[in-house]
DNA sequence: ACCTGAACACCGTTCAAGT
DNA sequence: ACCTGAACACCGTTCAAGT
């Protein structure tokens, strides 16, 4: 909206939205999405807060581009097996992406990218579908379905390792204390499942679900 | 932590938790999530901000409470039909909560409710899985599937219909400019479905596949 | 016991003015 | 052209003091 052109007349620019989102993207794992505000980054720039301004329209603005880093060079990724090989490598490419960066999953379900990144990897997802013989329709919601359970997911994962608002104790513990097995006896059950805390293993479940179900519509 | 017990004594309370989480409800519905803040909602309750700090801790433990009350009356539906049926009635009744209020999924996903609704609906899918044969790994990781896909797929629905950040274009519209056919070929052969804006229909189809994909996994 | 008033330490954003 | 300085209109949260 408001990048200045290309030649750098006057003096070099200490700005630029690359080197911004990069500092922004460190910042975040440093300090977490709460704690990132403009004038803390406007800081680690050695630069007054008004100046990110002049290259970013708002804060929101900032965030969005900071989610399209985030997906870089997802698209790479799922050129290998056969569909459904691809679509598994593709989404734990997602998953992966997001949970990079500490908050990933808040910063880009906050935001809604559609730069290149974002778009890639839709294009790759599509892509294989309909490679597959997937009808437009189908494919079209089978890249929904799995982008909302990747984001679901991932969402959930980085939520439930950190402190989590009072007391202190983080989201597992938390479930334990509260699932009282005369009032949810099939909960307390599952607990050890629940809280086992190994969320790849819970992903891949929820991936092959999916999967799973693409292939009984294949065949039919 | 910190409510007032139980005789009421002195002046009778203007505030309490729950015509406080009743406010605050009616409040977000009006105003949205980004605007609904602590003074506004001790206006709307005639207090000043400060009172509201002897009902909540914290603002989050306020937006926890609203996340559990959304849930209300959740457990009660899906007691009709087989296990897949239940387990469809149940999640369209999560989606169905989650919409009903303005930004009520980015309310639900940025807390972590567990209070009484939450819990009766989580011991209400596990209940159905197992009753119908499912292993208790199975059982809580088809909780947790089908849960996050229905966040995140309620989080992009109300996403979507938004004003979002900069210009003015919702979601689908700045989808549609973004997906170059030169470059995106394949997004934008299924941009008419991506675009639809039939959100029930996408919602089953991916509830579908995972429901596809339990009962592939019920007969192996 | 419950709420007010006032403060503390911040926010995002704008914009004249400097260099 | 790029950034500073300073302001505007807010935030969440705390806490002495009133009733």
């Amino acid at each position: 909206m408001s990048s200045p052109s290309t030649p750098a007349r006057g003096r070099p620019a200490r700005l630029d939205r690359d080197r911004t989102v990069d500092t922004a993207l460190d910042l975040l794992d440093e300090v977490g999405l709460d704690a990132l505000t403009m004038r803390r980054l406007a800081d680690a720039m050695d630069v007054q807060a008004g100046a990110l301004y002049r290259y970013f329209a708002t804060k929101d603005d900032l965030l969005t581009a900071m989610a399209e880093r985030m997906l870089a060079d997802l698209a790479a990724t799922g050129t290998d097996g056969d569909w459904s090989e691809r679509l598994t490598t593709l989404a734990r490419a997602m998953r992966a992406a997001l949970l990079a960066r500490r908050d990933g999953a808040r910063v880009y379900a906050g935001t809604h990218a559609t730069g290149p990144h974002t778009l890639g990897f839709a294009e790759a997802v599509v892509g294989v579908l309909r490679t597959a013989g997937f009808g437009e329709e189908d494919a079209a919601r089978s890249l929904m379905a799995l982008a909302h359970f990747t984001i679901g997911h991932t969402l959930e994962e980085q939520a439930a390792l950190r402190p989590s608002g009072d007391g202190g104790a983080a989201d597992p513990e938390r479930l334990r204390l509260a699932a009282e097995p005369e009032r949810y006896p099939q909960l307390a059950a599952v607990l050890p499942t629940l809280t086992s805390g190994d969320f790849a293993a819970h992903f891949d479940f929820g991936l092959s679900l999916l999967l799973r179900g693409l292939r009984a519509l294949e065949h039919s």
